[in-house]
DNA sequence: TTGTATGCGTTATCAC
DNA sequence: GTGATAACGCATACAA
């Protein structure tokens, strides 16, 4: 094997042509005869020619305009670390071109998303980075872009028609399944455990549903159906009924309740509760490393936390669109993040690594 | 905030010299009046000059040779995982002029290590990422490429004197401490936990002293030294005694046993005799994706795995001196990986992932 | 249909 | 002390 690389400069020198030439071969603009394009053609495979990325990225200094489209962290503090992780990447890329604006919607208003998806495709971006948490307002968009061949990134939710350049995410039905075998592995006798979706609309949010379908299903599989009996619980405060009256009524109603699954990053609720009922019995799992849920991790009274590297999906989403815009990379179009389980005990590492 | 990131050009142009100026000032080459320097120093702080690693690296393209000094993974397949992100590396980092050079050793036999650092020693490299997993024997190397000026890497086993360029790892006391929490969560009876040390020189690996000492510790810390009781077991098959047997002792001097923590990549061994006895009432805890660890890990006989990305490992040590040698950029010097949690339920997530 | 010249930002060499 | 200038590999406008 040679030592160097080859580059356009040796390719022509062996095909005798300039470099003018075999650049026209290898981007097809034409123009180039066709005896001589094989000829190239052949060097440059037989040389395994690999573009140089440094110089490509350098030559090309353009800046390319990329759309955020993400909930607001006010209103759901969880899109706090994808936000982190956008603007990390964003800092990253921004010597090579990339320059991100965010478009920031309330995941509580459909209308909100609607707006500032309009708002992006009203504007001409070279690419777009969303986490499209309205399944069906999603999709007039995705044909707008996929037709304008403008690239897109979905993360957080998949929706697989309309090829996305990339998805990144999120496996909630597998998530729900470990969320299964953590609860089975704490409690070994006959006893019930309790799927709670937390200030939900539950009929909107199809990933809480596939989350709770995997815990079901982890039981269901290994015929345990019959020894665990499985609650499921929408749970709600309402003028009449707080969330802790709802628990309690949980309780009277099913008092060998042994864990907890809470299908959002809101376990800390019920973490609160069963400090304040002094509830030691039950297990309780959730999601997501919200500061109130590492409060109760750190009591132990969450016993784990599901996590799903929320701040590299963001991270991954642009970095994807980077790689296609400025390197010409090609990725793989579907990237699962590892369901990371987080525990008091193996929490600082994942706290501070940097994605 | 202006669009574009300022340059060189940018800075000579605000302090009417010349870029070959700037250039003397942001490398210290000297020759320049201390009037200019100040004021050139002050303009780039001011405009947050920050230099454009492609171009750097563009320039830059001599080959650094740069050497890999890790055990056989013939041996022990462990290593496997780390040569391959080193590869991977290698892969990326090639058009940069990045080249590497693997030095395998034979991890049970010094002479083999010695014999390899010493051809090490004897060529000239950029840069060297190593294993030390002896000791003692690792020190006069380290000592000569400090004096020497080669930067070094090191990762698997932490060496803190010498000042490495980077340690990544491995943190064994948590890990241990780790596993006590879940064997802990597995069994909240009075019962007895092993902690067992596989086909190891015991004293010649400190690090699996520190994982047991992390595993003692989670207990004492919470006062459950009384309730659980933790055996020591440092099991060698021999001519007289294989481990099988050395386990029917174990177990039949206590009946209670309901959980085994294997302090290395040996899980395997215990899963088999578990199966073969058909035992079922104690829960196993091992580390590292091996593939006869997977085997007995979607069996359902070992329960967790504990892994620290040895892959990345590799593949980050390369990466580590890629960016002191090219890009001239600096990284904390010490990164430790994440402690994963590994079951059945997420394995594929860390098989499947890049890094 | 083909070749040449210029520039991207940085480094390093050379002449003044 | 300082300022031009060539080079790195690639892309592209333009000349032939």
């Amino acid at each position: 094997m040679n030592n160097h690389t080859f580059r356009i400069k040796d390719i022509a020198a062996r095909a005798n042509v300039s470099i003018g030439t075999v650049d026209r071969v290898l981007h097809n603009r034409g123009r180039v005869s066709e005896e001589v394009r094989q000829r190239i053609l052949a060097i440059a495979d037989e040389l395994n020619y690999k573009p140089n990325l440094l110089a490509r990225a350098l030559v090309n200094n353009k800046t390319y305009n990329v759309a955020a489209l993400i909930p607001d962290p006010a209103a759901d503090s969880y899109w706090q670390a994808p936000k982190a992780g956008i603007e990390k990447a964003e800092e990253e890329l921004k010597q090579y071109g990339i320059r991100v604006t965010q478009y920031i919607f309330d995941p509580f208003h459909v209308n909100s998303f609607l707006e500032q998806a309009d708002k992006i495709a009203a504007s001409t971006f070279s690419g777009i980075l969303v986490a499209p948490i309205f399944y069906r307002q999603s999709l007039a968009y995705f044909d707008k872009w996929k037709n304008d061949g403008i690239p897109f990134v979905l993360f957080n939710t998949h929706i697989p028609d309309y090829e996305p350049l990339m998805y990144i995410g999120q496996d909630s039905y597998q998530s729900g399944f470990l969320a299964g075998k953590l609860l089975h592995y704490g409690c070994k006798e006959k006893c019930s455990f309790v799927v709670a979706h937390i200030e939900e609309d539950i009929l909107n949010s199809s990933h809480l549903l596939h989350k709770e379908q995997g815990f079901v299903d982890y039981f269901a599989k290994q015929q345990l159906a019959g020894v665990y009996n499985v609650i499921q619980a929408d749970l709600q405060s309402t003028a009449q009924n707080t969330i802790a009256q709802q628990l309690d009524q949980l309780f009277a109603e099913a008092p060998d309740i042994k864990g907890i699954f809470v299908t959002n990053s809101k376990a800390s609720i019920v973490a609160e509760y069963l400090q304040d009922r002094q509830i030691t019995q039950a297990h309780l799992i959730g999601y997501d490393l919200m500061e109130k849920n590492l409060h109760y991790l750190n009591l132990g009274i969450i016993e784990f936390l599901i996590n799903q590297n929320p701040k590299g999906q963001g991270y991954w989403g642009i970095h994807a669109l980077a790689d296609y815009l400025i390197f010409q990379k090609k990725n793989n179009p579907i990237k699962y993040l590892p369901l990371d389980i987080i525990t008091k005990e193996n929490l600082h590492y994942y706290i501070e690594s940097d994605i």
